[in-house]
DNA sequence: CTCATTTTTGACCGGTTGGACAAAGCCTAG
DNA sequence: CTAGGCTTTGTCCAACCGGTCAAAAATGAG
């Protein structure tokens, strides 16, 4: 055997490393590295604890696989961002994409967003290594969408940061949204409403136009 | 003695649970509840674990107290804008003040997007009881200068949900902020460059007036 | 079937955690 | 000074934590 892969080895392997990255997504966003303990994603990978160390040696290596894997879906959106379209265009797919990755993928928004209220002790390299990069890249894109009159001239960097804001804000505070929204206002719409003023505030502002 | 006041009893006793608190805020902010320790906290606050607990039962009861104490401040910008005021003018200096507050008070941010991160498993009740009444409110407010014409229709539920987002995240996720813009444009301007970048923001938006 | 390899598990370990407790120190009113 | 209450601490505990290990069970190639 071992001849189809030599590093994850085995078909069985593969999907029960799969298994356990799944609980372990549930669990580390919820509770943080500190916060979720080895049992409780055991538990809900339906394991035992010395039978998911078979494939994970340690927590942090769960939890190193796990960030590594869903850093890249996660930065998609800015990745797409292409300079030879039309700003406007990009700009509001740009929105719309990262709220949708916010509604569908909410677990992978608050698994960042806890590393990052601790202080990013363990992403902290990638961070530098591959956020940082790609949102210079695209920090310069913004600029030159500016300076060709496509958009009013603004800090790029602070624009990326205000669509990461708002738009990971419905992930990271769902429990909030939903409770000030009411039973009523706070059901699978929110998102589509969320959209649609996200694109009115980032393009047309709020000042009414006299 | 114990005439002066007979709940939080002594001059010493309000000393020592203030310093606890502060302690407290330090390490619960920066870990989360579950991640937080009694000895961390007795350890920053100068005393004994034994002590600590001599002023607090539980470590449950220093986090409510704690956050009791802060939500009321961290809800005053909103509960300061003013109706009878000009709809611009209140909008922008509520702006203003969230970002002097995570600028002022990032360990409060952080610790209450931990919180919501967590579900809200230890405020949910003061969400309901003052959080959601006050932004009932004031959509309100916001409804009703925009039916006078002075700010464009939009959802002002959103629009608070936004302002949050994009204040907050300077406190939230500064790590993240002082990495991308690296040592030269992340220094303490970054949150004056904030400022400027969401004023424009929210009252113009980004499309260039042609 | 056979047997080597992979997978699973129960038992266990040292360290940490939240909290209890009693004894000791300290302060101050009389 | 001294007695009574307030404050502080050393010690202890049961539960929990991440991780180990040896042995048992399942698997699959020949």
């Amino acid at each position: 055997m071992a001849m189809t892969e030599n590093r994850p080895q085995t078909r069985i392997q593969r999907e029960k490393r799969e298994i356990i990255l799944e609980a372990a997504l549930d669990v580390f966003s919820s509770h943080g590295f500190r916060g979720a303990t080895i049992d409780q994603i055991a538990e809900a990978a339906g394991m035992s604890k010395p039978n998911l160390l078979y494939y994970f040696k340690t927590k942090e290596a769960i939890f190193e696989t796990l960030i590594h894997g869903l850093l890249d879906m996660w930065l998609d959106p800015l990745k797409a961002m292409d300079e030879s379209g039309d700003a406007i265009v990009e700009l509001r797919s740009y929105i719309r994409r990262k709220i949708e990755m916010a509604r569908d993928f909410p677990r992978a928004s608050r698994l960042f967003a806890n590393e990052m209220l601790q202080g990013a002790p363990r992403i902290m390299p990638m961070l530098e290594s591959e956020l940082k990069p790609l949102v210079d890249e695209k920090a310069k894109v913004l600029k030159s969408w500016m300076r060709a009159g496509k958009l009013k001239p603004a800090d790029p960097y602070h624009l990326i940061f205000s669509i990461w804001a708002t738009t990971q804000h419905y992930a990271d505070f769902d429990i909030q949204v939903r409770t000030v929204l009411g039973p009523d206002r706070g059901g699978d719409g929110r998102f589509e409403d969320a959209a649609r003023f996200l694109e009115q505030l980032f393009l047309e502002g709020l000042r009414p136009t006299p």
